[in-house]
DNA sequence: AATAGTTTGTAACAAAAGTTACCTAGCTTA
DNA sequence: TAAGCTAGGTAACTTTTGTTACAAACTATT
């Protein structure tokens, strides 16, 4: 565990706190699409991201749902710091993107390296600043962005995330995340690939130019 | 200026760091319209919302506008506290909704005054926490609400900011702020007035049933 | 009062997105 | 192989939003 823990954060953090983390956390290695969050949940410990992709996802009352972003190697979950603090319900939900490995640390920890390690502190506000933007690069596509243009975003960033260009993925559960129909993004698809943007296959979508 | 201070961050705050705020801070009265930072600009110091509102607005490459949402009495920019810390730029505009009170604090004394005092943390903790949960609010808005349903919330959240039923604004200002045209808003203002939750006059709107 | 500017109302149309319906292709399994 | 299921393609239509154009109402200024 110590490895990975270092490769991960070991810049981020000095080694007295590292081994703090290695000593109280515990180690999770969760599969592609299992959940690790809930909207309502209490939250009783705090994930740092290792390896692998979580998402995050946003619902409405009719329980419609839309991506928000995704949190990668070296990253947390900016909801959960206050959550925690706070010990209020959270707000999202969060679903493994990929094979992922965590450590998950108790929020009675968090206050404690709060005040003791400046690394630490610097971490917290770092990661809030990044969920910022993130959220902020959300906000800029839904308002001002087209579907078609939302939905190449969405491509891209999936390559990104899964490090291959051909997604495994229905039409219907891009609808879902980008919170529209199937057969908007159907039709949608249809014209990147006329565009020669994309080839698209069953089950899976070759992304040819980004 | 301790009188106001105290009245807005007196429960937050230890005396000591009262007074110090006091000490380093300097005064500024800001009066409705009045722009207090850009998109791009470098920030020097952060601003403690003493009394009145202030709307946070995002820009796209088209210098297309959108709201994002107020701050009010005892809130301050998260934005801004990472901006200092990253000395990177502004991602947002700051305009003045309401004429306003502020006390503005160089950036330097945020970085001790984390290590000093825990309420000072919390307070910066918490600013994050309440912008996430606003940011999240307008994502909801704008990605799962048809226009007429957000218009209702924006005039809702004016009548709450401004203190006043009776609102003083164009339909052209608020189809910058919602990032859409004004023959939209026209429409369904006028749709709203016959469902009577508004009475339209030139240049202000009447909020009736909220 | 005449003029110019601003604000609002509205019609007519276009584009984007959402909905319904139905078909076909491919895969799975009895 | 037949039956059943899932994924995807597409047409036809509706709703929502955006655009253009123009007129009317009001305000401010000369």
């Amino acid at each position: 565990m110590i490895s990975e823990l270092k490769e991960s954060y070991g810049m981020l953090f000095e080694d007295e706190l590292l081994s703090e983390i290695n000593q109280v956390g515990t180690f999770k290695e969760v599969s592609a699409g299992q959940k690790l969050m809930d909207i309502g949940e209490y939250i009783r410990s705090m994930p740092l991201l290792v390896s692998g992709a979580i998402k995050i996802l946003r619902e409405d009352e009719d329980g419609d749902e839309l991506l928000l972003y995704f949190l990668e190697r070296g990253e947390t979950c900016a909801m959960t710091l206050t959550c925690c603090m706070g010990h209020t319900k959270s707000e999202i939900r969060a679903i493994a993107e990929t094979d992922a490995k965590l450590v998950m640390i108790p929020i009675q920890k968090m206050e404690e390296w709060t005040s003791k390690y400046k690394s630490w502190r610097n971490f917290v506000f770092q990661s809030y600043h990044e969920r910022l933007e993130e959220l902020l690069k959300t906000v800029d596509s839904i308002a001002f962005l087209k579907m078609d243009e939302r939905l190449l975003k969405y491509l891209q960033e999936k390559v990104h995330i899964s490090g291959d260009s051909t997604l495994r993925i229905t039409h219907q559960e891009i609808a879902y995340e980008l919170h529209t129909s199937r057969v908007v993004i159907s039709r949608l698809l249809k014209k990147l690939e006329k565009l020669g943007k994309i080839v698209l296959h069953r089950n899976s979508i070759e992304v040819v130019s980004l």
